[in-house]
DNA sequence: TGTACATCAGTGAACGCGCGTTCACTGATGTAC
DNA sequence: TGTACATCAGTGAACGCGCGTTCACTGATGTAC
């Protein structure tokens, strides 16, 4: 009994709706309040199976940021996709979109960077370090602490607005995108002039 | 019994026990996962005694943005205390130090800004509204769109760096400090700009 | 091939517990006259 | 001044409910030989 292919794919699945039904109760009332049998009601299953997959919510909650959260920050700090003539208006405009895409993921990392679990802000805090780092490379600024500095805040204020995105709708898309360019831009400074002075 | 100031008094500081007891719980495990029972055991009244301050804790939380930020924020705006050399680093440490002096406060702030409850967000992005117009008048940059747009970036950067102080603890102010003064004056640009442009 | 055994996701029953809410009551205070 | 009444914050008992967790069990699948 190594391994099994069907096997696990069956109990990945399981484990995938449980953090699916996660993200869309906790969109409408928060992480905070969610409880185990809530969720596992949600995603189908009875609450004593919750713990084939999970020791309590906040091992779930770190499982998400990990599976659903960490494999799109690679893909939106990978150049793949991005408009080579400027690639930081393209890694604005493709986060903004998969905020758009997938609202529920995004209302979750938006409160939880912040939020009162300790180990959400730190897991969270690692992949916006990777989005950061991406911005950095885009903008061809190096790696000086002053650029890491102004990439960090462009994040932040990029994630900022992927908040104020799915409040107001898409239709704040272009004025949303526009202004998170500018700032970043601001932020950054000129390309390669830190490594001038 | 039109009015008696020493009952309104009493009553008055048993509702703000319960919004210390929530800040206070709040800040340990996040406002969403609170009850009316725990909050009213921390503040020292019967579970039933709670109905006579508050509908429910969606009703506490706005009083408490209302009672206690809303003042904070209009003290923080205020020109009273700035030191007149340089308005804008005097308002970003006055916030810093007021997120030291009252981390919970500051806690529940961070996090229900971008929480889920969108009453809170509404109500604490009208205050924050106030310290972004306080920036501008600090920077003199008058209240052209691109000024505000700026100013409010700053605020944003202003509030994540309290968090930030929150986690790191206060050795790291001056770092924070001299960051989010940084931060500020690149996205205010240079004062009275905008109306030369 | 057949048989005995191991693994493991999922389950229903049951537990004790804290929750939000209702109700009728107390007691202090103010008002009318 | 005294008496009857109104107001209102606080309370304890009681309710039904959903919670997290435990337990022993099922049934499908894989392994040993």
């Amino acid at each position: 009994m190594r391994i099994n292919p069907e096997k696990k794919e069956e109990r990945e699945r399981v484990a995938h709706s449980l953090l699916r039904a996660t993200l869309t109760l906790a969109a409408a009332h928060g992480f905070g309040s969610l409880g185990l049998r809530e969720v596992s009601r949600t995603a189908g299953i009875a609450p004593t199976s919750f713990y084939r997959h999970f020791a309590d919510m906040e091992e779930l909650g770190l499982a998400l940021i990990e599976t659903l959260f960490g494999p799109l920050v690679l893909a939106l700090s990978s150049v793949e996709g991005a408009s080579p003539q400027d690639p930081v208006e393209s890694l604005v405009n493709r986060t903004l979109a998969a905020a758009v895409e997938d609202a529920e993921l995004f209302r979750f990392v938006v409160a939880e960077r912040v939020g009162s679990v300790s180990s959400f802000r730190a897991a969270l805090g690692g992949k916006l370090a990777l989005l950061s780092t991406a911005l950095l490379v885009a903008h061809h600024a190096g790696d000086a602490a002053a650029a890491r500095e102004g990439s960090d805040a462009a994040v932040t204020l990029l994630l900022d607005a992927c908040g104020e995105l799915l409040d107001r709708g898409p239709e704040s898309f272009p004025r949303l995108s526009a202004r998170v360019v500018r700032q970043a831009r601001l932020l950054l400074g000129r390309p390669g002039t830190e490594s001038a002075s």
